[in-house]
DNA sequence: ACAATAATCAAATGGTGATTTGATTATAAA
DNA sequence: TTTATAATCAAATCACCATTTGATTATTGT
C-alpha cells in the first residue's frame, strides 16, 4: 500500500471537488482532512501532498468557483446583446453555475466567511468580487446610458440581484416545480420589470 | 472566586447575545465555549449552568432571531394597510432586524447551516422559516388579489425579496453611502416596480 | 535496468476544546 | 440564622484532528 497505479492516482482537480463537497456538507471548520481524503480514497497524510494546508484546500475551492462565473459573466458581458438580453443571460448563467456546482457554490458563500479575517485570503477573494460585481454593475449602467433602463440606484440593485440570485442555492431542489432555466428566466424577469421605464 | 454578587451574575439573555457575537464572527463551530464565556466574563465550566452545550446555544440564538423577525412582520401583515405599504414596511423591518440585531442575524443566515442536519433542530427552524415565508406570500397574494398587484410566481418572487434583503447582512457597513432606511425603500422599490401592473 | 521523483500509507505529534466534576461563595426561603 | 439552591471557578477528562515523519511502491526519464 504506497503509490497507487496510475489509473488511480488522484488529481489535484479530484481533490478541490471532493474538498467543496465535505465543506458544503459538513462546513469548512466541521470537515476533516479525513473526510475530504476518504472522498478521493485517499488517507489525510496523503492530502499533503497535494495541498500544503487545509486552508490552501478552501482557498482552491473559492478561486475555482469565482473563476468559473467570472468568466462564463465575462463572455456575456462582452457580447453585443441588448442590456435586457445580457441581464437575463447573467441570471441563467449565475444559476447554472449554482446549480451545476453546487458544492463550490456553497462554499463560496457560505465557507468563505471562515477564511476572509486574513488578510492573505481576503485580499484576492474581494478582488475577484468586485470584478464579478463590476461586470453585473456594466450592464445596468449600458442600459440606463441606452435608455433601455430607468436610472435606479446601481450599487443596491446589483447587490439585490445577487442576493438574489446566490439565494437560491439555499432553496433549489432537484425535484423542486420549476427548471433551473425557469427559475432563471423568473428571476430574471422580476429585475427586468423592475428597471423599465414607467 | 465562586458565585458573583448580585449585579454581576450573568442572565440567559446576555448569554445568547454574546453567543451570536462569537458564532457571527468565528462561526459556529470557529466559536469556543471559552470564547463565549470570556464576552460575559464567565469561564467555560460556567455556561453549562445556563446552557445544557454549544448545540443549545446555537438553537437559542436562532430561535432569537425568528421569533423577532416573525413578530415584526406579522405585526405588518395583519394591519389594513395597503399591499404595497406592507411590503416596504416588511422590507424595513427585515433590514432593521438584520442591522440592529446584526450578529443574531448573521447566525441565524449562515450559522444555522451548522446544525440542519440535525432533525430535532431542523424541524421546529424550518417550521419557524415557513411561517416567515408564509406571511410574505400573504401579502403579495393579497395584493394579486386585489388587482394592485401583477400576476407573478409568487414563490420565486418571495424567495427573490427574501435573498435580497439578506444579503444586505454581508454587505452592509455602518459607514456606507446609504442609511438603513435607504436601503430598504431602495430594494422594496425595486420589488414593487416588479409587481406593478403594465 | 537504474536512479530520481511522485504518490501513498501507517503511525506519531501536539494541540485544542467540549463537557464533567468537586469545591466554594452568594442569595433566597423558611 | 440556618439551610437549600444558584452561580461560579479551577482542574480534570476524553476525543478528535491538522499536520509531520519515515517508510514503501509506482512511474518516468535516461
Amino acid at each position: 500500500m504506497a503509490r497507487k497505479p496510475a489509473e488511480q492516482t488522484v488529481h489535484r482537480e479530484e481533490i478541490v471537488r471532493a474538498a467543496a463537497e465535505v465543506f458544503h456538507h459538513k462546513g469548512y471548520r466541521g470537515a476533516t482532512m479525513s473526510d475530504i481524503a476518504a472522498t478521493v480514497n485517499l488517507t489525510a497524510g496523503s492530502l499533503y501532498h497535494h495541498f500544503p494546508s487545509k486552508e490552501e484546500l478552501l482557498i482552491a475551492v473559492l478561486d475555482a468557483g469565482m473563476t468559473q462565473i467570472i468568466a462564463a459573466t465575462q463572455a456575456i458581458v462582452q457580447s453585443d446583446a441588448p442590456p435586457a438580453d445580457k441581464l437575463r443571460a447573467i441570471a441563467r448563467a449565475h444559476i447554472s453555475g449554482i446549480i451545476t456546482h453546487h458544492h463550490i457554490a456553497v462554499a463560496v458563500i457560505f465557507e468563505s466567511r471562515a477564511l476572509l479575517e486574513k488578510p492573505g485570503v481576503r485580499a484576492p477573494y474581494v478582488r475577484q468580487r468586485d470584478t464579478l460585481e463590476r461586470l453585473y454593475r456594466q450592464v445596468v449602467e449600458e442600459g440606463i446610458a441606452a435608455g433601455a433602463f430607468r436610472a435606479l440606484d446601481v450599487g443596491i440593485f446589483v447587490k439585490a440581484f445577487f442576493g438574489a440570485l446566490n439565494w437560491v442555492s439555499v432553496w433549489y431542489r432537484e425535484d423542486g416545480r420549476l427548471s433551473e432555466r425557469e427559475i432563471a428566466d423568473e428571476i430574471a424577469n422580476t429585475f427586468l420589470a423592475a428597471l423599465t421605464k414607467v
